[in-house]
DNA sequence: GCCAACGTTGGC
DNA sequence: GCCAACGTTGGC
């Protein structure tokens, strides 16, 4: 079983909106690296935590989620009034897929990308990095487990 | 809103 | 296949 981290901006896509949603289709991912990962590494079972991107102090993980169905064609690029078309995948051979995603809990309050990054334990992961611009990024099981626990912790 | 980082595109 | 221009991401 793999872990991940999967970024949304809030004000496009929150835990909120998962909390309302239940399951959701995990749509738009544009970057190959990012499809071949869904693609080659992401099962079904699979833990995901839920992270919010570009949004002040509330930026960092929200929440944990678990994939509900392996990586399939994203429809959304065939669809020209969605966010992300792209007229140039072939609908016989599509370029972009997504997966669907549960929500398994909204954590009682937010691990902060600064508490993520005053913690030794996460200096190797790329979240942390600079220019690290994937939406969605591996994460080691030590680590996820260790986010688990400082967030439910109250402090860290 | 700024800007650094980096992926993608397209001319050659 | 190189590389400059361009667009996007995301922290601050």
């Amino acid at each position: 079983m793999n872990h991940w981290i999967f970024k949304s901006e809030p004000s496009c896509y929150s835990i909120d909106d998962l909390q309302r949603d239940g399951i959701e289709m995990w749509d738009g991912v544009r970057n190959y690296q990012v499809r071949n990962m869904m693609r080659d590494l992401m099962r079904v079972g699979d833990r995901v935590l839920f992270y919010h991107s570009n949004a002040g102090v509330g930026t960092g993980v929200v929440g944990q989620m678990e994939i509900v169905r392996e990586a399939y064609p994203d429809p959304t690029q065939f669809d020209p009034n969605s966010e992300h078309p792209d007229p140039k995948s072939d609908p016989e051979n599509p370029r972009w897929l997504c997966v669907d995603v549960r929500l398994v809990e909204k954590f009682p309050r937010t691990l902060t990308l600064q508490q993520i990054k005053s913690d030794p334990a996460f200096a190797s992961m790329q979240l942390v990095k600079k220019g690290n611009r994937l939406s969605i990024l591996p994460i080691t099981k030590a680590q996820y487990q260790r986010m688990k626990k400082l967030v439910h912790r109250g402090r860290s």
